[in-house]
DNA sequence: TCGAATTAGTTGCATAACTAACAATATGCC
DNA sequence: GGCATATTGTTAGTTATGCAACTAATTCGA
């Protein structure tokens, strides 16, 4: 039995595993507790609209690393909580330019106060020169996959 | 408008984002161009139990950083395509113990293969001690949060 | 020993992911 | 102009996740 051959699956499951997901879990907790009702992959996407309010569809795919369902469905599920619209683009009627709404817009400062202490919480313990570098492994991860 | 609001966040799409994303998704394809007809969470419970057969569901649970209810689905799905079997404990009789049964026991070789060659894709120009210390770095991010 | 608390697993509900197939619009080449 | 091709977004189907509430079996303490 080649025991080596479980040494890189280790890896895999730190690379997508039990970090990313306890701190998706926790961010989303710290809304609940504080009165933030979006999911964590609303967020992501409220989050870039802060950033940039009207970006289409599609720069909201290549900002969240979502294929193009999944972002009509967030996109669906934050116009019904009236946080966006879908506005259609006067140069080209195939795009939708998301819009944020008042609501979502007064969210921005506590929501993001809110996720700025989760990452805090997170990274306790944790050089900068050292969060610097897990970037970029991560980033070269990326870069050989893509 | 305070920019560095934006700071952190930029931080835990690196964490929760892309790089798992890319890897998760380039495991399946791998899976799928192979014949290999599982999903990779599928995979990583497999993973456990080839590594030792006969886990309880709670173990399994700690293994694979799921809850409860995920693991329950998915030794159901894997029962469904024949794959593993729960078998009551009789030391205690609300534990069911999952065994592999022979097509999953055949298939481990070459699927812990073609899981390795994509993890060593995925980790060409990254040298062996920025992985160290990128595990480590999502270790204490988890340990932080649990 | 009996009843409360704990532990293992399941079920229901909502959200989200990927794939594949599709419609509508825009572009580009002849 | 007109048709092939590419781009933007939607829909359908399957799988997976989280939470909450639940059942069944076990353990522990008064």
């Amino acid at each position: 039995m080649p025991n080596n051959q479980f040494k890189r699956g280790e890896l895999y499951s730190f690379i997508t595993g039990k970090a990313s997901t306890a701190l998706a879990r926790r961010l989303q907790k710290n809304f609940k507790q504080n009165g933030v009702d979006i999911t964590i992959e609303q967020w992501s996407v409220l989050y870039h609209l802060w950033k940039q309010d009207g970006l289409s569809q599609q720069e909201l795919c290549n900002a969240t690393f979502r294929d193009k369902p999944s972002i009509t469905r967030l996109v669906d599920n934050l116009e019904k909580l009236k946080l966006v619209k879908r506005v259609s683009s006067k140069e080209d009627r195939r795009m939708n330019l998301i819009f944020l709404t008042e609501t979502a817009k007064r969210m921005q400062d506590p929501t993001m106060d809110l996720a700025n202490q989760t990452l805090n919480e997170a990274l306790v313990n944790v050089p900068q020169a050292d969060i610097e570098l897990c970037k970029a492994v991560l980033q070269q991860v990326y870069d050989n996959l893509k």
